[in-house]
RNA sequence: GCUGGGGUAGUUCAGUUGGUUAGAACGCCUGGUUGUGGACCAGGAGGUCGGCAGUUCGAGUCUGCCCCCCAGUACCA
């Protein structure tokens, strides 16, 4: 370096990487938890593997240049070339493959960080978590109509009420492809597109399926390169499906005569039977040919889901069904079927709809220390307070100034606080103190001293009543 | 990756045709107030003007390259 400019560091993150600050945080961990509440009662077990992974895991036949540039890779210890995991169903087929006597079906469940080389885009980080949950070893539908009762499961446990999740079958647009005389080869190009229906509307979709389009920033975008009665064939699908109407029925009179999509109708058929026996409520689920997904992978049913409140959210929890992903590591085929919640959008959402609130602080009092010859007599308080369940803290800075501890207190959202000076002590008695009464308060005046001591902001009395009073002022 | 818009205190921003010591508001810190968070009063800290090079007597301001941020879009195994 040509000068020393400075020897402190930057404290930066890295482009694509945040910090979840207490609030989100303590909102994430609450989710998490309904989420696991709601999978456990249907028996999905919890499974934790490693965020590296061999290369070769990750990427399997897939090891392109292209997808290389997706992965956080790196030559670690001992020349391995290993990278951050990108998704958790890879982990899983790799479990499943390596531990043969696994009793099938496995439904797990598995919650954690994936990392993706992406560009950064508004709600889209290189780090994020994902919660998954799959059934794997068993191609009965059954096994689909569960994750899809999983899902409904989900969005009850969190408080959700006005959501759809929404389900079709690849097979009926496989058939559609092959009955258009589209080629197979472009059989994935053709469901990415289609997945975009909802995002960018129908002439985006046959503009893309075709030609190309412009986007709204002027960059052109390639076709798929179809031709103009293939795109009519998709079309006149795509339009009659989303009419009202049994829509399975008018897929059935289109593509009766296609042996695949025959097998995706009566797929889904049998799903909604399942679901009705298993008294899902109508209203949460619907068949929607339209959804097709953009992955590759996806061979059998797919899932979507949607807000109804917060539409423009997008899916917060989809999946489908997928027969090849564990072949790449036994030499049989290992089926199986799932879904994937993003976590923080899936957050997002819930602050959105208020059906979670933020919380600045886990500890509800900030026990004061007034008088620091009485320590042991404020430590049996907090003693007790913990005894009782109440989360509280005990003031450990520097400062023996009570205005900073009571600053502390207002500024991380402790709700109340303990204050015990030589006053109360000699009439055995506690002040409580309640910022939140405060904070309405001081609406009302701004004379000092009324506020301060006003009754509906604090109270003084006797020690024996404290747990009794909080207990009550908590609920 | 592509297209467009940006980058001046912690934040939001102002900064004249290039001109001396780069400002404001809010926030932050200290004190008034070691028995009380707000309000109020007094004071204070905080900037390599994103980076590097160039033009110029002189660059926050002009030029080039790079980096980063924001938005849209593509890819997403």
């Amino acid at each position: 370096m040509a000068k020393k400019k400075t020897d402190k560091v930057r404290p930066q993150v890295l482009k694509g990487f945040r910090d979840y600050p207490p609030p989100e945080q303590i909102a994430r961990e609450t989710m998490i938890g309904n989420v696991r509440s709601a999978v456990e009662l249907m028996g999905f077990l919890p499974l934790q593997t490693a965020s590296l992974e061999l290369a070769e895991t990750l990427l399997g036949s897939h090891y392109t240049d292209d997808n290389l540039a997706e992965l956080f890779g790196f030559v670690g210890p001992d020349d391995v070339n290993m990278a951050l995991r990108y998704e958790l169903t890879v982990s899983l087929a790799r479990y499943v493959a390596a531990n043969p006597n696994l009793a099938l079906p496995f439904r797990r469940y598995q919650y954690g960080n994936v990392w993706r080389v992406d560009k950064p885009g508004p709600g889209r980080y290189r780090e994020f978590m994902q919660f998954d949950i799959d059934i794997v070893g068993t191609s009965n539908i059954l096994a689909d109509a569960e994750i899809i009762a999983a899902m409904v499961a989900v969005f009850d446990g969190l408080g959700i009420n006005n959501y759809k999740v929404k389900y079709s079958s690849r097979k009926i647009m496989n058939g559609l492809i092959k009955f258009a005389g589209i080629d197979d080869n472009k059989a994935a190009d053709v469901m990415r597109v289609v997945d975009k229906l909802n995002k960018q509307g129908k002439d985006a979709v046959i503009a893309e399926l075709g030609a190309g389009r412009t986007d709204r920033s002027g960059d052109k975008i390639k076709g798929v390169g179809l031709t103009d009665s293939q795109i009519a064939e998709i079309e006149k699908f795509l339009d009659s499906v989303s009419g009202s109407g049994n829509s399975l029925e008018t897929a059935e009179s289109l593509l009766g005569s296609v042996q695949v999509s025959v097998e995706g109708i009566n797929d889904l058929k049998a799903i909604e039977s399942h679901l009705s026996s298993m008294n899902i409520d109508k209203n949460k689920t619907e068949i929607d040919l339209t959804i097709v997904r953009g992955l590759a992978y996806y061979t059998g049913p797919v899932f979507e889901t949607v807000l109804l409140d917060l539409p423009e959210f997008g899916s917060v929890f989809s999946g489908g069904r997928y027969d090849n992903l564990v072949s790449r590591f036994v030499g049989k085929q290992i089926p199986g079927t799932g879904a994937s919640i993003g976590v923080d959008r899936l957050l997002a959402a819930l602050i959105e709809l208020k059906a979670l609130k933020l919380e600045q602080s886990v500890s509800k009092v900030l026990v004061t220390v007034m008088d620091p010859e009485r320590l042991p007599d404020y430590l049996k308080m907090l003693h007790q307070l913990r005894e009782a369940g109440i989360p509280s803290e005990i003031f450990v800075g520097d400062s023996k100034n009570i205005t900073k501890q009571v600053k502390y207190a207002d500024k991380v959202g402790i709700p109340f606080v303990l204050i015990v000076g030589s006053n109360e002590f000699e009439a055995g008695q506690v002040t409580i103190k309640n910022l939140k009464a405060g904070k309405e308060k001081a609406k009302e005046t701004s004379e000092r001293e009324e506020w301060l001591k006003a009754e509906e902001i604090q109270v003084t009395i006797s020690a024996d009543k404290m747990l009794e009073y909080l207990k009550g002022e908590l609920g």
